[in-house]
Parts: C-alpha cells; structure tokens; sequence
DNA sequence: GGAGAACCGTAACGTACGGTACGGTTCTCC
DNA sequence: GGAGAACCGTACCGTACGTTACGGTTCTCC
C-alpha cells in the first residue's frame, strides 16, 4: 500500500463523505489518476470499497488504555473517555458515509463489507473494552458473569440509538457539545448496574436508585476528559 | 390506495427481502402487473419505494398499551412486552431489509426515505412509551426529570447494538429464543436505573447493585409475556 | 353489444456506469 | 541518452436499468 494508493483511498472516503456517486469516474477525477489504474490497482470496484474500508479501519487504531493503577475512579475514566471516543467516531461524517455504504451492500448479494466493518468496528472495540471490565471485576470494582452482557449493556447505554439515527439521517441525533456529557452519563449508569459500591465517589445527592435524575451541577465538566 | 396497489407494494417487500435486486421489471414482474401501471400510480422508482415504506409503516400500528392499574408490576409487564415487541420487529427481516433501503438513499442526495422510516419508527414508537413512562413517573413508581433523556436509556439498553450489527450483516446479533429475556433484563435495569424502590417486586438475591448479575432462574420465564 | 377506460405483457429508447484499450508523458534504471 | 515500466487522460464498448410506447385483453357502464 503505497502513499499514492493511500491517497487514492482518501479521495473516495472524501467523495463518501459528500454524498456524490461513487461511480469510477468520479474517483479517478477526484483522485487525479486514470481509471486503468485503479483496475490495476484494486481489481474491481468492489476491491476498492474493501480497500477503502479497510484503509479508514486502520486508522481508528489510536487510544490504548493503560491500565496500571486500578481503582474505580480511574476505570471510571477509562470507561468515559472510551464513551466519549466512540461518540465522536461514529458521529463522525466519515463513519456515517462508510456504514451506509456497508449497509447497503449487506443488502445486496454476498460482499463481505459489512463483515469488515463489523469486525473492525464492533468487535474490535469489544476486544478493547472486555479486559478492561474484566480487570475491574477481578479488581472487586465491578460485578458480572458475562463479560458480552456487561459489554453490550454498555455499549447500549453509550450509544443508545444514536448510530441508527444518524445513518438514517437525522443530523439532531446527537449535540456536538454533549458527547462528554453522554459518556459520563452513559458510564455513571453502568456503574449504578454492574458497580460493586466499593470506592464510589461520593455522589451529591442521595437517592438510592443511581444516577436516574440527572444531576444539574453536571454541565460544568467538574470531571474533564 | 387500492387493493391491488397494496398487493403490489408487498410484492415490493418481499422482493426487499429476498435481497433480489429492486428493478422496476422485477417488480413487475413479481406483481404480475405492467410497468406502465407502475409509474401510473407511483409516478417513478422513488414515489414506489416511498409507497412500500408509507405501507409497511401502516401496518406496524398494532399493540396499544393500557394504562388503567398502574402499579410497578403493570408497568413493568407493559414495558417489558413492548420491548420485546420492539425486538422483534428490528429484527424482522422486514424491517432489517426497509432500514437497509431507506439507509442507501439517506447516503446519496435529497430523499425523505430516510426521515419516513424514522418518524415512523423511532418517533413513533417514543411517542407511545413516552406517555409510559410520565404516568409511571407521576404514580411515584419511577423518578427522572427528562423524559427523553429516560426514553433513550430505555431505548439503548432494550436495542443495543441489535439493530446495526443486523444491518450490517451479523445474523447472531439477536437469538431467536432470547428476544423476551432481553426484554426482561432490560426492563429490569430500567428499572434499577430510574425506578423509585416503591413496590418493587421481591428479588430472590440481595445484591445492592441491581441486577448486574444476570439470574440463573431467568431461564425458565416465570413473568411469561 | 359496443365504447372507452384500465391494465397486462413486451418491445424499444436513452443514459449511466463498470470495465477495457490506447496514445502521450514522466520516471527509473542501465 | 535510450528502453521500458508506470501512469494520466480520454475515448470506447457492453450491459443494466429507468422510463416510455404500443398492441392486445378484460372490465365497466350505458
């Protein structure tokens, strides 16, 4: 994969991005190469978009997080700053653009984008998340006995139906300022179901039932990603 | 709206379904009906598929709720049948198919195809839970200050990741069997998350942290929906 | 029973687009 | 400097499909 190539992939991404039709043409214009090179290049229009797909994948690799000292407030942390990364990828134009196209071709006869952009997108950040979680049971921070469960509940209450909103093009699905904000919330109620209690940090109000009301002092950021 | 327009419509949904590709000569041709009359009454490809999505809307309208008694049980039955309601309805191969369809063309340039499934999917559907969750509110059984806000975290911890991993292709994302336990789990976590701890049912464990650990007894479905 | 509308089946048209071919230019290597 | 590879731009080909047109059949209504 050369940089000329890799730039080849950014256009397409680029021309995804702006909802123009992804016909060959369009690609070799925005690219400012010849068509017979992206046929030799990538094999068909198929082996492009799998190119292309795979390209934006491994570019989402960054943010690994340490995990040294485990106490809840640090793996409350973790969790929110996970929440609020995964937020802003999949709010992102660019992943929006790049899961209609999976989408779609999921829809139509065997191509296996969906199953790239499954097993980069959701698995990947599962492999991710799942040893973290794990590291706060064993820790005593956190109580499951299904890692998937614990993980899909937290996956649900990060997301909601933001990413289904989103590709359906509804542009209101999700505040640009509030993504901070829905991952700490998001993270509080995960720690109000599966938190042992130990080492919680001392909570202003003191209704037994978790973080249902929302607390108002909230909007200040006390705690900052 | 006829009803041979309806049959014709139908003969769109199951082509949706089959994956075959949406030509307006298959659809003839599966409607047994001349194109002719196909733009007749749709006017063009987009006015059809518009209609095949105005029809299945049409005919999710079923399962009003009542809200006569209103104790924590009842509530808790309504909400949890409604989320199993829900889950089988995305999971439909119906439902995965129009969100595919409506998805492509939210992608590439101005149609409402996308903004239909959505008012009438997930607008809907808050709609009627919404009402829900105020009056269980005002019964003391739950407590949250923006419905919305509540409605969501319902929404996420019922659906997960169900509906995008669907879409794109992942066929274990939901077992057929397990649609009324997640219901359940979720409707219970709900519960740990907004109820009031008024009149809760008896809990067979003491665990204060709600019900992070998913119960070995859940398997045989005593709350049967 | 006949006129007209509605509709079916099929043929035909025009365009868009995936894929290929080719001349011209630049770069590499000897 | 020259041979060859790599590549750009463009023209070209074949097919798929949206859309229109038309002959033949059935239904409606008087």
């Amino acid at each position: 994969m050369t940089e000329r190539q890799q730039a080849v992939l950014d256009a397409v991404l680029a021309l995804m991005v702006e909802g123009d039709p992804l016909t060959m043409t369009a690609v070799a214009r925005r690219a400012s190469c010849s068509k017979e090179t992206l046929y030799k290049w990538f094999g068909d229009r198929d082996g492009l978009l799998t190119a292309t797909v795979r390209w934006q994948a491994s570019k989402v690799r960054a943010g690994n997080f340490d995990r040294q000292q485990l106490d809840a407030r640090a793996l409350r942390e973790s969790l929110a700053r996970f929440a609020a990364n995964w937020l802003g990828v999949i709010a992102s134009p660019t992943s929006i653009a790049l899961n209609r196209i999976a989408i779609s071709h999921a829809g139509s006869k065997e191509s296996n984008l969906g199953s790239i952009v499954l097993a980069n997108g959701r698995l990947a950040i599962g492999e991710r998340v799942k040893p973290m979680l794990e590291a706060g049971r064993e820790a005593g921070i956190l109580a499951f006995d299904d890692t998937e469960t614990a993980f899909r509940t937290f996956i649900g209450l990060v997301g909601r139906d933001v990413q289904i909103r989103l590709l359906l093009g509804d542009h209101r699905a999700v505040a640009p300022g509030e993504i901070e904000a829905d991952a700490m919330r998001a993270t509080d109620q995960f720690f109000t179901l599966y938190g042992t209690g130990k080492s919680q940090p001392a909570r202003e109000d003191e209704a037994p039932s978790g973080t249902g009301r929302s607390r108002p002092a909230r909007k200040t950021h006390q705690r900052v990603l």
